[in-house]
DNA sequence: CATAGGCTGGGCATCGTGCTCACCCTCGAC
DNA sequence: GTCGAGGGTGAGCACGATGCCCAGCCTATG
């Protein structure tokens, strides 16, 4: 694995702010040449330190303000099956198989309380989905985040 | 709530797949006059469909490749001490509010099992946690996705 | 001491940006 | 039907940013 300094680091934290920001900007913002940033952005990249794609979309601005965390248990013989009809509902948003209680840790998105109902609903009827139990996102108590770890301290 | 119409819809897709598109090259590939895309962009930065970060960071790569989900009982009277503790810990990388079973869930990612177990004590240790239960990642079976609601079909 | 690797600042052609303008549609109001 | 408003188009322009050179300078390593 790469191991990232100080300054790689630093790009990465202030990528995380702005995506967008231009190469020259965090070069001022860091006190860095614009060259040095140039070099080490492109070097961040193709070690897939950066994730493929970003998740930037607001799912609220989208008609979905509504979040929540549905466990189920599931027949193992299943999975694959399991798994492509989980991909055909949208409002699936990320599928984990998790040790613990439950096999699975789906994380969903709605319009509304009764969408919610929906969706729980569409995911019980998913092949060899034996039991769910759904936790309804109340309140955004601490925000996604990373920059802690990109810069400890 | 700004409503967002067939062209918002692709101009955001394509800035999912790649947060440092350029203005020119959105336009391009989606056949349209550069003046629209730089509009329709101002107007839903200014409109907070975009998050004010991207998520883009792979924690893997900041050495922790592990995952795991926290759910928590705690004391409603400590609520806001529990945030604050729990903003001190890293490894912390999500927390809501939540219905069912237990009131939080937790994000928590760690750089082996160990690790995992020390975090989730730190959790214990919080002002108002009763009681944690742990569910660690084994396998992402559908990576966190929201293309499909901005494009559906 | 010598070498290699990384950072710096400069230069340069090219591309992208932010802005303006004239023009063209389309739709709803009068 | 006529009118105006709103949004898309294509062009132009000054300026900034990019990607790529290179020479020079450090510092760590052999």
């Amino acid at each position: 694995m790469l191991t990232l300094d100080e300054t790689d680091r630093r790009i990465v934290a202030a990528l995380d702010r702005d995506p967008r920001a231009t190469v020259l900007w965090i070069a001022r913002e860091l006190g860095l040449a614009r060259g040095t940033v140039h070099a080490r952005l492109e070097r961040l990249a193709s070690a897939d330190v950066l994730a493929p794609h970003s998740v930037r979309v607001r799912p609220a601005a989208l008609g979905h303000p509504m979040r929540a965390f549905v466990t189920a248990e599931v027949d193992q013989a299943e999975f694959d099956g399991m798994i492509a009809d989980m991909r055909q509902i949208p409002q699936v948003v990320e599928v984990a198989g998790t040790s613990g209680d439950s096999d699975l840790m789906v994380e969903i998105v709605a319009r509304d309380a009764d969408h919610v109902y929906d969706v729980t609903q569409q995911i019980t009827r998913c092949r060899g989905v034996r039991r769910t139990s759904t936790r309804i996102v109340l309140r955004d108590l601490v925000a996604r985040r990373l920059d802690q770890l990109v810069l400890p301290g």
